[in-house]
DNA sequence: TACGTATGTAATATATTTTTGACATTATGT
DNA sequence: ACATAATGTCAAAAATATATTACATACGTA
């Protein structure tokens, strides 16, 4: 697959502003922990499926969590 | 992981819109011409990093292409 | 008819995501 | 000092996404 961009995102704000720890988030969604973990440290690219779920649980877009940041861009 | 919502797209209807045939989508983002028509035929979601590729190509948002529809809401 | 293009199916292989379980670290509270 | 909660690491297994190849069908057109 192309890589145009790099992703990235802001799930630990959202998970901060709503007060939820790792666990919580991934209880609340039906995933391991560690997919959160690994989700948070830009690991891998989740899932579109889990995306919509987390951007549901906080209440935004999947694209305000995830950025598609183009390369060579500023 | 939970199950809240449905996941459907008008990958097909974009890429009319843009003339391109399904192989023609494939090579420009570089992935298989399979997975092109799977996902058009809604086998399974895929990885964030594909959607946000061809949403780049159609040159729209990612939720503009795909939708999460509730279950049990209309 | 024959050729090329577009779409589709199916099987198997490879790559990536996600799970599971065990353990380490830091911080807070008793 | 001990317990508990939160975050983190690691490795291996399981599940899912993606690639590859071969073949089928339909359509337009020379």
């Amino acid at each position: 697959m192309n890589e145009l961009g790099e992703l990235s995102n802001q799930l630990s704000v959202f998970r901060a502003k709503k007060g939820y720890s790792q666990a919580e988030v991934a209880k609340r969604i039906g995933v391991s922990r560690q997919t959160i973990i690994s989700l948070e440290k830009n690991k891998y690219s989740p899932s579109l499926k889990l995306a919509f779920e987390l951007a549901y649980l906080f209440d935004t877009g999947i694209e305000d969590i995830f950025q598609y940041n183009l390369k060579g861009e500023d």
